[in-house]
DNA sequence: AAGAACTTCAACCGCTCCCCT
DNA sequence: TAGGGGAGCGGTTGAAGTTCT
């Protein structure tokens, strides 16, 4: 059964991101696209006579060629009942701020905890403010909040180190440093599990100031995906991070420094560096520890996603330093051990980062080495001027890069679209080993818009391409991705690894 | 007024979890 | 116990709206 009037009227004017142009259908015949006020109808009618779930039938039952999905989605987010619509109350607002503080990017649980709003929402609604308050230089989290939070992870350590002192009672003897801090995630703490990165960083400084060897168990433990879920248990007592001289709040860590993350997958420890987790470290400045957060980046869905995508190594030349991220604790403020945390995360990832700032010399490492300075240091080269044989190569390298770059304003064609795919390796490849101390080139950021003879409002550089001051359409997603990573980058916060 | 720049948000995708057989 | 399918989650996309120049 087909209703009459099936995909006349866009409920909304704003079409789907996921498709190119309104109403294309799925591999699988469903259509995509905005719905129509009859397709809502037809969805409503259906619900109303079945209920919810079962969504895969309503194609079979309404003849509403719409997948299962995206059926839910239009539900759950538009049709259903006791939807609250339109801005965030100043209430509401101050509760999704909390609770993204303790959760993280947990949208489903935050709108479980806000009734009438949907997870869809108040995801937008948190990236929207989280850009926002970037841009102006405000902190994601109000003091209030995150004090409260700094306390709940000094109480978490707390807890953690009463049970170790249990614990360590128990346990006869270590054989081994590597079987003392490696357990199984398959024990019955599965879910309490509270990284104790602090005295991991001091002891693999102190191993580098030595000139010792990192331990194994510690490199293993960073880069191994060893099916035991490797996990760091409570040994250390210190957080610095607690203290007043925080610097999670002056934004300054993070933006100099980028924090490798970690997470945990079903009892799988990975590794989750990538090229997202460096722009997450540099984005903007100055910028906000915030959790969840990831530059906007090339689409592990997105087929163009180059091929020269950095490995972590590359990226994070000082990966056995890397920490652990996982906290949580027995009582409801707890974080999953996976993914985003929220902010008891990004007080972890700040005293990681803390720590890290000392290795940087460590030579253990000499990728990492600079010429001298310290990551913050590097950052003021740029002041004092510095000639070109002070440049490393990855610098000469983007002098090469950019001088060479074409004239603006180059119109999309095959061969304009492959050279710019072509140019997004290059350009991604730099942008992972570019020294912190350069402004980012003029030519980048100068832009020009190429009008695509639209009847309003011109092109929008959203859904353009802009590389390297060029638009070319349609987008190679790497470099539309790539723009969006860059949005308001500091270029002299793109960590430096020269 | 035109178009560039920026913002918003609906809807998609891949992945994971969970339940049922 | 395995695996298939449905449901849900979080991340991402990109067209449309809005503001700026």
């Amino acid at each position: 059964m087909v209703l009459p009037g099936l995909g006349q009227t866009p409920i909304s004017m704003k079409s789907n991101g996921a498709g190119v142009g309104s109403h294309r259908m799925s591999t699988h015949g469903f259509k995509k696209g905005p719905w129509t006020t009859a397709e809502d109808a037809i969805l409503m009618e259906y619900v109303k006579k079945h209920g919810e779930g079962n969504w895969n039938a309503v194609q079979k039952n309404s003849g509403l060629m719409r997948c299962g999905k995206s059926c839910r989605l239009r539900w759950a987010n538009h049709l259903r009942p006791n939807l609250k619509k339109g801005f965030f109350s100043p209430e509401e607002e101050k509760i999704i701020i909390e609770l993204h503080a303790k959760l993280g990017n947990k949208w489903a649980r935050m709108a479980a905890q806000l009734p009438g709003r949907t997870d869809n929402e108040i995801k937008n609604y948190w990236n929207t403010r989280m850009k926002r308050h970037q841009r102006a230089g405000l902190p994601i989290y109000p003091h209030q909040v995150r004090d409260e939070v700094a306390g709940l992870v000094l109480q978490q350590q707390q807890e953690e180190q009463q049970i170790q002192q249990y614990e360590g009672r128990k346990r006869s003897s270590s054989s081994s440093l590597s079987s003392n801090f490696l357990y199984s995630s398959q024990g019955k703490n599965e879910h309490d599990y509270i990284s104790y990165f602090s005295l991991l960083d001091s002891m693999i400084s102190s191993s580098a100031r030595q000139n010792k060897a990192i331990p194994s168990f510690y490199s293993n433990l960073c880069t191994s995906s060893s099916n035991n879920g490797g996990l760091v248990p409570p040994l250390s007592h210190s957080f610095p991070f607690v203290s007043s001289s925080s610097n999670l709040y002056n934004q300054n860590i993070t933006s100099q420094l980028p924090a490798p993350s970690f997470h945990f997958n079903s009892g799988t420890f990975e590794q989750t560096l990538s090229f997202s987790s460096l722009l997450m470290g540099a984005q903007t400045e100055p910028i906000d520890f915030v959790p969840g957060l990831k530059a906007e980046l090339p689409s592990s869905q997105t087929p163009q996603q180059p091929t020269s995508t950095p490995s972590p190594t590359s990226l994070y030349p000082s990966i056995g330093s890397a920490c652990v991220v996982a906290v949580s604790s027995n009582t409801n403020n707890y974080c999953e051990p996976k993914g985003s945390s929220g902010l008891l995360d990004a007080l972890l990832v700040e005293s990681s980062s803390l720590s890290r700032n000392e290795r940087q010399e460590c030579e253990e490492f000499p990728q990492v080495i600079d010429k001298g300075e310290d990551v913050m240091d590097s950052v003021n080269v740029e002041e004092e001027g510095e000639d070109d044989d002070n440049k490393c190569a990855v610098e000469k390298q983007w002098d090469h890069f950019s001088s060479s770059q074409p004239s603006k304003g180059v119109k999309s064609s095959d061969e304009s679209i492959e050279r710019m795919n072509s140019m997004d390796e290059d350009l991604l490849s730099l942008l992972n080993n570019f020294p912190s101390s350069t402004p980012l080139p003029e030519w980048y950021t100068k832009t020009t818009r190429m009008s695509n003879g639209s009847s309003s409002g011109g092109m929008r550089d959203g859904n353009m391409v802009l590389y390297a001051g060029q638009n070319v359409s349609p987008a190679p997603a790497a470099t539309a991705n790539l723009n969006r990573a860059l949005g308001s980058c500091c270029w002299k916060n793109m960590p430096g690894i020269c």
